[in-house]
DNA sequence: GCGGTGACTGACA
DNA sequence: CTGTCAGCCACCG
């Protein structure tokens, strides 16, 4: 990764708790790219670090951002079920396993 | 510079 | 419940 953005997506989906999921738009905003979810799907897509945790990104409505049919597809939820997170009906309960980031989070990372 | 293209999202029908 | 639509913005040819 190059630039300060890219370092930040990297740090905040680095900052994702096992058991816990985040949207592209949440670890945008997050991340200081307000409108950024395009930029995070790209980081994440041309990155493919094996020491990120990508595959606790999620869409919005719960669903994985890929096509059942990819093989990717297959690696996210089978790493997700790993953390105990189970899809119902093909999506995570958003309710239940959408990570919120904490104080400790924030407060360790105040330029974001 | 210009237009098409997304591992997106929220609103609406 | 399943579409469809318009914003969105960095990247690429």
């Amino acid at each position: 990764m190059n630039s300060a953005q890219e370092q930040r997506i990297s740090v905040c989906i680095s900052a994702i708790p096992s058991g816990k999921v985040a949207s592209y738009g949440q670890i945008a905003s997050l991340a200081g790219l307000r409108r950024g979810h395009r930029q995070v799907a790209r980081f994440i897509r041309t990155q493919q670090d094996p020491d990120l945790p990508w595959h606790r990104l999620i869409r919005a409505d719960g669903k994985p951002g890929l096509p059942e049919d990819s093989r990717t597809y297959h690696t996210q939820i089978s790493r997700l079920k790993a953390e105990g997170i189970l899809l119902h009906k093909g999506r995570v309960d958003m309710q239940r396993f959408q990570w919120q980031p904490d104080l400790d989070f924030i407060l360790f990372h105040p330029e974001l």
